[in-house]
DNA sequence: ACCTGAACACCGTTCAAGT
DNA sequence: ACCTGAACACCGTTCAAGT
């Protein structure tokens, strides 16, 4: 009834966020949609490219961001952190186009916090780098050792630090203007 | 005839070198081994585990770097870069496990070069996370837009940065001694 | 102890054929 | 134009049964 691009990537998020990436299959998205799995195919050419423009949309919202470069990347975070396992996505989407949201907007930020053009295009690539394995990093620590009970720590090892203290610690340092 | 462990992790290592992360599968392994499927099964508890091992393995190296805290990681960029998209790999052994190699001797490096303890762990922390995005996104964007011709470039459009360029760029700034 | 065969519950993608 | 049915070539994992 009425399948489209859209209904799919809408489709597609919500599995997303409800169970993870591993659970967004093509075959899954068509249960979902009741159609056979050759159906998606008349809508979208392969499941990389649905995943790419389901990335797009999720980071939609940040070309509205007015904050400078740190209250974009914060923004950045929690657009990605409730799609359980999205990191993965979020560094291929990436490395297919360089261009995505929160890199296409920090140039311009940089250059305003007083960064020479050269120097803000370089920081730009090295922050997104750090969010990204930050934001993996975080997501499937998340998934992997969930819910360790706070009494079981060994009281001398060093503590598991906070995922958004080691987030705003790396940006900070990579945001300092320069010097 | 005489299956184990060490033959299963050396054949995964070859594969995944030979043709990326996405031919190791259990399947394919098995076949290589020229053993059933189930087989494997008896020798190591499920894929995640083999590819922590695997992981383990390709960082050893790492523990005999004599120099410095750069040094280490751009020897650790050398024995990851070969594995075509092992960055993914890493990302996951490293959330299962934060005292993988490279990570495990950085704050004695830090220390050694000036930084007090607290702060030694926070930027470890914060170099891994860059290294592991910096290297999934090199290896990524290796596999996904290959060969492109050099005279296709367009002549005013910024320029794919030298990915080592930018690898170097990110640690020169998070290494830089605490002021 | 170590391995096979077979099964279970899945994948992404293609494509003739139907409406 | 849009979708189905069926196929192709795969997955990870389990487990009774064999040696």
């Amino acid at each position: 009834m009425a399948l489209s691009l859209e209904l799919i990537t809408a489709t597609a998020r919500s599995l997303l966020s409800q169970y993870g990436l591993q659970d967004v299959s093509m075959r899954r998205l068509a249960r979902e949609l009741d159609v056979a799995p050759g159906a998606l195919y008349y809508h979208v050419p392969s499941k990389q490219e649905l995943l790419r423009t389901v990335a797009q949309e999720i980071l939609d919202p940040l070309l509205d961001e007015p904050g400078d470069a740190l209250a974009l990347m914060l923004r950045f975070r929690l657009l990605v952190l409730p799609l359980r396992d999205a990191g993965d996505l979020l560094l291929l989407a990436y490395a297919l186009d360089t261009t995505l949201p929160p890199a296409q907007l920090l140039p311009q930020r940089l250059r305003e916090a007083g960064w020479a053009p050269a120097e803000a295009e370089q920081t730009t690539a090295v922050v997104m780098r750090f969010a990204l394995g930050a934001l993996a990093t975080e997501q499937n620590q998340a998934l992997l050792q969930p819910a360790q009970p706070v009494t079981g720590r060994a009281p001398g090892a060093p503590q598991a630090m906070a995922a958004e203290r080691i987030y705003r610690h790396g940006l900070q340092r990579l945001l300092a203007p320069p010097r």
